[in-house]
DNA sequence: TTGGTGGATCTTTTT
DNA sequence: GATCCACCAA
C-alpha cells in the first residue's frame, strides 16, 4: 500500500495518543487492549489486572472500533486533521483526557455497534462486575453489549428460537437434584438396579458425554458390544427423552441445544456470527468442549476472538473444564497473538516466589513467573499444630493479635480444602468471639423449603414438569404416598400424558379409586385454582397466596420447632427476593423469575459482598476463593490426604490440579500468608495421623518462618519444623487470651438452621497423646516407607483408628492408595 | 402411608 | 460425625 507522509504522521500520532490514553496500563496490558484484530490469547497470571484489560479492551473497541492495527485510515487527511490530533496529544500530556468529538472521528475509523460485542464469563458475579466497570468507561453504550455468562447467553438465544427444536419457550431448567430424580425414574423404567448404576455416577457419565457433545446415539454406536457402557447409553437415551417430554433442559443442555440449534438451522447461526464482530472470553481455562465449540462457531466470521485466562488456575477439571482448550488455543486459532501478563499488583514478592516455586512442579503448563514492584514483604508463616482444634486456636489468636494492633477483621480470610473443615473453625471463632462469615456450603435456593416453593411455581409455569410435581404432590402431607405416585406415573407414561394431565382428568383415566382418588383430585383442584390465580395476581402477591392455599405456611407454623422457624424465615426471604425481582423487572413474569432463579442464584452472597470493608473474617473453600484477594490469608490443613486430597493422589493429572489449587490459595494473599498443618486430625469421625503436605516442601525454606505454637509442657511439637529453628515460638502462646463467651453475635450472618448452640468446647483435651497406638502397630508412622507383598513399595500417608482397628493408608508407587488393617496386612517397613 | 432404624459413604461447585 | 437412603413395622 502506498503510504503518504501525512498518513505516516497520522499513524505515529495515533500510536502516541493511544499510548498516552492508556498510560495507566503496563506495556503488556496496553498491547492486549490495542490488539483488537484476530485471535488473541492473554495469559493473565493471578493478580495481573485481567479484568482491567478486558474492560479497557471492550471500551476501546466501543470508542475506536477497528481503528488500531487495521489498514483503514481517513480517506482524506488534511493538515487541519493532523493539527487537531497534535493538539489533543498536547491536552493528553497536560493531563486532559477528554476526547473531543472531531478527534474521536479521526481515530475511530470504522465504528462498531456495542451490540456487536459479546463478552462471556462463567459467573454472574464476573459478568456484573465487568458490566459495571465498562459502564463507568463508556456510559450508556455499555447497555447494548452482550455481557453475560455462557449459560445466560445461551438461554437468551434459545428463548428466541427453541421452538425450532420442538420445545416451548417456557422450558424449565433442571438443576442437578432434578437430574438425579429423572435418572432414578429412568433406572426404574429400564429395570436397572441402582446398586450397579448409582444415579450420581450415571449423572456424571451423562454429563461427560454432554460435555463432549455426544448424543445417546453417538455414544451407543461408540460403545457397541460393551455391556456396561451400552446400558449407560440406554439410560442416557431415556434421560434425554424424559427431559424433552417434561419440556426441560439441564445446564449442559443450555449449551448443547444452542449448538444443536446452530447446526440444524444455519440461518440462526449466521445471524449471530455476523452480529458478533468481537468476542471475549473470561476464565478461558475453565471452558469445556461445548463452550469451546460455541466460541469457535461464533467467532468464525470475523475471527476477532480474545480469550483471557490462566492455565495455572484451572481447578475445575472434575466439572468438565478442559485445560487443553487454553494450552492449545494457538493451534485451534491460527495466527494467534499471545500476550503474557506477569506483573502482579496484589502480593509481595515472597508470596509470589512461593507460588511460583510450587506451580513449577507441574509439567503441563505455560511457563510464567509472577513478579511485583512491591518489596519482598514478610516471611511466609508456617505453623504446625497438634490437632485441628489447636490449629483453629492458632488462627484465632493471630487474628486477635492483628486486631489488637489496629488491623481489621475484614482483611482476613481462612481458606480450606473441604467444607467439613469449617466446623471446628466455626466453633473456635465463636468461643473467642471473633466475627466470621462462611461462604459457600448450602446455597439459598438449594434449601428444602425454597426448592419446594420453586417446584410449585415451576409446575404452574410448565404443567409438563413431572419432576416438580413429584416433589410437591405430598408436601405438605396430603396422604399421597409413593405407591399412589408410582401408579399415576406408570399410567401417565402409558398414555403419553404428563402426570398433571392424568390427575386433572382422573375420572376418564380411572387409575385410582376411593379415598386415594379423592385426595389426588383434591390436589388437582388446588393446582387448577392456582393456575387461574397465577395470571390474576402480581408475582409476589401470588406467591403469598400460594403459601396460604397449599397450607405450606401453616404446616410450618404448626410444627413449632427451631428448624421450621428458620424455614419460615427463609421463605420470607424468598418472598422479598421475588418482590425485588418484580421491582427490577416490571415486564418479567413467572417464566423470567424462574429463569432468574436457575441462572442467577447468588442472592446469598450479594448482601455481604463488600470486600475488605466487611466486619468479619471470611471463611471459604479454596475453590470459592478464586478471584478474591485478602491482606492476610490462612491456608489451613496442609496435610497429605487432605490437601492434596486422598482422592486426587492416584493420578498425576489430579495431583497437578491440587497443586494449582494450592497456587490459587497462595496468590490470594496480599501481605501475609499463613500455612498451617496438624499432626492429628479427626476426619469422618475417627482420628488420623497426618504428614505435612508435599506442597509445603515445595516452598523454599528461605521464604518461610516457623511460628508453631508451643504446647503447654508436652514438648516435642512446635520445637522445630522442617529443620527451621523456632523463632520466638513462645510469643504465640496459645491460651494467652481466654475465651470470651459473650460478644459474638449472629450478625456475622450465617443462616443455617439450628447450629450455633453446640459450642461445648470446654477445657479441650487437646494435649492428650494421639491414637499413636502402643504395641506392635505402633511401629508404623505416617511417612514410613513400606513394602507390601502384593502391591510393592509405598508410603504410609495416613493412620486411622487405634488398637486392633488401626488402619493404615498406604500410597503405592504403582496403583494408588489402599487401606489396611495394621495388624493383618502383610506390610513391613523398609 | 408414615415414621423409625441400621448401614454405607463421605472433595472441590457454577450454571 | 452427619447425612442420606433402603428397608421394615405399625
Amino acid at each position: 500500500m502506498y503510504i503518504t507522509d501525512t498518513a505516516k504522521e497520522y499513524c505515529s500520532l495515533r500510536d502516541r495518543i493511544f499510548e498516552k490514553l492508556y498510560d495507566h496500563l503496563n506495556d503488556m496490558q496496553r498491547q492486549a487492549v490495542l490488539t483488537t484484530q484476530g485471535p488473541l490469547l492473554v495469559l493473565a497470571g493471578a493478580g495481573s489486572g485481567k479484568t482491567t484489560v478486558l474492560t479497557n479492551r471492550v471500551a476501546h473497541i466501543v470508542r475506536f472500533g477497528d481503528a488500531y492495527q487495521s489498514n483503514y485510515m481517513p480517506k482524506s487527511l488534511t493538515d487541519q486533521d493532523i493539527m487537531a490530533l497534535e493538539d489533543y496529544l498536547k491536552d493528553l500530556n497536560a493531563g486532559k483526557k477528554e476526547l473531543p468529538e472531531e478527534v474521536e472521528g479521526l481515530l475511530a475509523l470504522r465504528s462498531v455497534y456495542p451490540s456487536g460485542i459479546l463478552a462471556l464469563t462463567f459467573t454472574n458475579k464476573a459478568a456484573r462486575e465487568m458490566k459495571e466497570r465498562i459502564f463507568r468507561l463508556v456510559g450508556e453504550d455499555a447497555a447494548a453489549i452482550w455481557i453475560s455468562t455462557f449459560h445466560s447467553t445461551c438461554v437468551r438465544i434459545l428463548r428466541r428460537d427453541i421452538e425450532k427444536l420442538g420445545y416451548t419457550r417456557s422450558f424449565v431448567i433442571y438443576d442437578d437434584t432434578d437430574q438425579l430424580t429423572v435418572i432414578k425414574e429412568c433406572l426404574k423404567e429400564l429395570d436397572i438396579n441402582e446398586k450397579y448404576f448409582p444415579p450420581k455416577e450415571v449423572r456424571a457419565a451423562i454429563g461427560s458425554r454432554k460435555d463432549e457433545l455426544k448424543s445417546p446415539e453417538d455414544y451407543a454406536k461408540e460403545v457397541h458390544g460393551q455391556y456396561r457402557e451400552e446400558k449407560l447409553a440406554r439410560i442416557y437415551a431415556a434421560y434425554e427423552a424424559r427431559l424433552k417430554k417434561n419440556n426441560a433442559l439441564d445446564f449442559d443442555d443450555l449449551l448443547n441445544k444452542t449448538l444443536e440449534l446452530f447446526y440444524l438451522h444455519p440461518d440462526v447461526l449466521n445471524y449471530y456470527r455476523n452480529k458478533f464482530r468481537y468476542i471475549l472470553v473470561d476464565e478461558y481455562q475453565d471452558t469445556n468442549f461445548a463452550q469451546y465449540m460455541l466460541v469457535k462457531l461464533l467467532s468464525d466470521t470475523y475471527g476477532n476472538i480474545c480469550v483471557v485466562g490462566d492455565d495455572d488456575q484451572s481447578i475445575y477439571r472434575w466439572r468438565g473444564a478442559d485445560i487443553r482448550n487454553i494450552l492449545e488455543f494457538e493451534k485451534d486459532f491460527p495466527h494467534t497473538r499471545v500476550i503474557k501478563l506477569e506483573e502482579n499488583y496484589r502480593s509481595c514478592q515472597n508470596i509470589l516466589d512461593a507460588a511460583n516455586q510450587v506451580i513449577r512442579h507441574n509439567t503441563h503448563r505455560k511457563e510464567k513467573s509472577l513478579w511485583t514492584k512491591r518489596g519482598k514483604g514478610e516471611q511466609i508463616r508456617i505453623c504446625r499444630a497438634f490437632n485441628e482444634q489447636q490449629e483453629a486456636e492458632f488462627v484465632c489468636n493471630e487474628i486477635k493479635r492483628h486486631i489488637s494492633t489496629g488491623g481489621r477483621v475484614g482483611e482476613v480470610a481462612v481458606l480450606y480444602r473441604m467444607n467439613a473443615q469449617s466446623r471446628v473453625l466455626e466453633e473456635t471463632f465463636m468461643k473467642y468471639a471473633v466475627p466470621y462469615n462462611i461462604y459457600g456450603g448450602l446455597r439459598f435456593y438449594d434449601r428444602k423449603e425454597i426448592k419446594d416453593i420453586i417446584a410449585y411455581l415451576r409446575l404452574l409455569d410448565n404443567p409438563a414438569d413431572d419432576v416438580s410435581l413429584q416433589r410437591i404432590i405430598n408436601v405438605p402431607k396430603r396422604g399421597i404416598g409413593s405407591a399412589t405416585l408410582a401408579s399415576l406415573q406408570e399410567a401417565a407414561v402409558q398414555r403419553n400424558l404428563s402426570i398433571l394431565d392424568m390427575i386433572l382428568d382422573l375420572d376418564t383415566n380411572m387409575v385410582l379409586s376411593g379415598r386415594t382418588a379423592e385426595r389426588v383430585k383434591e390436589f388437582g383442584r388446588l393446582i387448577s385454582e392456582l393456575t387461574v390465580e397465577k395470571d390474576a395476581r402480581p408475582l409476589t402477591d401470588f406467591i403469598d397466596y400460594l403459601l396460604q392455599e397449599t397450607n405450606y405456611r401453616s404446616a410450618l407454623e404448626e410444627d413449632n420447632s427451631i428448624e421450621s422457624e428458620s424455614r419460615l424465615e427463609n421463605i420470607m426471604e424468598f418472598v422479598s427476593a421475588a418482590r425485588e425481582f418484580e421491582n427490577n423487572n416490571p415486564e418479567g413474569g413467572l417464566t423470567e423469575f424462574l429463569e432468574n432463579i436457575a441462572l442467577v442464584s447468588d442472592i446469598d452472597r450479594m448482601e455481604e459482598d463488600t470486600g475488605e470493608g466487611k466486619s468479619s473474617v471470611s471463611m471459604m473453600t479454596l475453590h470459592s476463593a478464586k478471584g478474591l484477594e485478602f491482606s492476610i490469608v490462612f491456608l489451613v490443613g496442609l496435610e497429605e490426604g487432605l490437601f492434596p486430597h486422598a482422592r486426587s493422589m492416584d493420578s498425576e493429572e489430579e495431583l497437578e490440579e491440587e497443586r494449582r489449587l494450592c497456587y490459587v490459595g497462595i496468590t490470594r494473599a496480599k501481605n501475609r500468608l499463613y500455612l498451617t498443618y496438624t499432626n492429628q486430625r479427626t476426619l469422618y469421625g475417627s482420628p488420623s495421623l497426618n504428614i505435612p503436605s508435599r506442597f509445603l516442601k515445595e516452598i523454599p525454606e528461605e521464604l518461610t518462618e516457623d511460628v508453631s505454637m508451643q504446647l503447654g509442657g508436652s514438648g516435642g511439637y512446635g520445637r522445630k519444623s522442617r529443620g527451621v529453628p523456632v523463632s520466638g515460638a513462645g510469643a504465640y502462646g496459645y491460651a494467652a487470651s481466654g475465651p470470651e463467651q459473650a460478644g459474638y453475635s449472629r450478625r456475622a450472618g450465617f443462616r443455617a438452621p439450628g447450629l450455633a448452640s453446640s459450642a461445648r468446647l470446654d477445657g479441650q483435651s487437646a494435649s492428650r497423646p494421639a491414637a499413636t497406638s502402643g504395641g506392635k502397630e505402633g511401629r508404623f508412622q505416617p511417612g514410613d516407607k513400606v513394602y507390601h507383598t502384593k502391591f510393592g513399595n509405598g508410603t504410609v500417608v495416613a493412620m486411622e483408628g487405634e488398637g486392633s482397628n488401626l488402619t493404615l493408608k498406604v500410597a503405592f508407587i504403582q496403583g494408588g492408595i489402599r487401606s489396611f488393617i495394621a495388624e493383618l496386612a502383610p506390610l513391613k517397613k523398609v
